[in-house]
DNA sequence: GATCGAATGACAGGTGCCCGTCAATCGTTG
DNA sequence: CAACGATTGACGGGCACCTGTCATTCGATC
């Protein structure tokens, strides 16, 4: 789950904050004070920060700019103030949004979603590697142990795609076809053997003795890589 | 300088932003519909949305969903509601940031920086170079072996920084057509025939045997520069 | 152990789709 | 009005997919 930094010097608020966000799962932390904030920040990469702008010692605003030196985390900014000027110099300064205390939990997680959504683009690195080929589904790419590509068709890929995304788990049959061709081809096995040959073909090194794409009797597939 | 888009039925409030935002350097489309936005978001691609929640016909989260359908533009909300229930649907439909009316000129302004900031590619070192050409993202320019430069096309231009962006990764069809044309062009392949080959007429050493932008047929095209 | 049926695997021929290419037309801009 | 880029349509070639058939394997039954 997602790290989240709080910086205020109001208690009740961080006691609040901390409640509210443990219970749906976000990991936090808590800071007092700019310092301890920014220390915070340094030794636990948070994935969003929430910052109060009044805080005793070095200002709000001096937090984001010294967060902005090394890192690009989504910064939320609290305030009681309702003064424009402030808004302006804390979003100038890199803040990333802004809520007026008092403020609504829901709207404050609901910010706090969209931070993170937006600062999480991060195509998780789907790739599978076995000792004989690497998959890469985001790039959509299969290359062999010496590195060299291995194309493979749109369909073929597909199949691929299922069985893999289902790693170790068995695909049944009408599920494949579902998925693959769409509702209505459900009862068409034979596409299922011709393709599943032509991927062992490409893929397997001994197409009839199968190391990664198993056949299920009478069930489905099932695409695992065996523990060394 | 950046483009925006604003979508309000207010007549004031549209002749306002319009006044404001152009006086600052910016390109600015004004909608007085969500329909109308979206066409002309379809069109334009802006890098940026005001938008308001308040609309007639269809409602300003259906706007936002319209269009996080195919992009990734960041959505400025402005309303004079108060609810935070607004806030919040609106903000999980895809909205990036949430402006009450009525609202300061400077705060909305701050506000668009810090969306245009977040947006931007973060000036990385955006070059690519192959033993062809060189294609600098940033300046939009790309010299030849010799230093000559290549004239691109604003069309040929947006194809190859898509692909360049995904360097490695396939990008498919519909997705390359949507970014470069707008949703409504997902089908007309047609497009990508013509200006993929363009492209590699200008780029691409021997056109007919591509070195660096590759069909995968059936899905998509992807760019790639090979290893030495 | 022999027989049978069900399910999978293998193979090859035909056909339709997709890509690359060319060319004509339209719309915009200077 | 000239020049350029974008939009279409048409066409040919290659290949991916579909399809039917036959071989093989496995398990059940007698």
């Amino acid at each position: 789950m997602s790290r989240v930094l709080v910086v205020d010097d109001e208690p009740q608020i961080r006691r609040a904050l901390g409640i509210n966000l443990r219970a749906r799962g976000y990991d936090v932390d808590l800071a007092e004070t700019g310092e301890e904030g920014l220390e915070l920040a340094a030794r636990h990469h948070p994935d969003v920060v929430v910052l109060d702008l009044g805080l005793p010692g070095i200002d709000g605003v001096e937090v984001i700019q010294g967060l902005r030196g090394w890192s690009q985390v989504p910064v939320i900014v609290l305030s009681v103030r309702e003064a424009e000027s402030d808004k302006v110099a804390a979003l100038d300064a890199g803040a990333d949004d802004f809520v007026t205390k008092p403020f609504g939990m829901d709207e404050l997680l609901a910010r706090l979603r969209a931070a993170l959504r937006r600062a999480a683009p991060s195509e998780e690195e789907a790739v599978v590697e076995t000792p004989d080929f690497t998959i890469d589904l985001a790039a959509k790419r299969v290359v062999d142990a010496a590195g060299a590509e291995i194309r493979l068709t749109p369909t073929e890929w597909h199949i691929v795609e299922v069985l893999v995304r289902n790693g170790g788990k068995l695909v049944g049959q009408k599920q494949l076809l579902q998925e693959v061709w769409g509702p209505a081809y459900e009862t068409e096995t034979n596409y299922l053997r011709v393709f599943m040959a032509q991927v062992r073909r490409k893929l397997e090194p001994e197409p009839g003795r199968p190391r990664y794409f198993f056949t299920e009797p009478g069930m489905g597939y099932r695409f695992e890589v065996a523990e060394p």
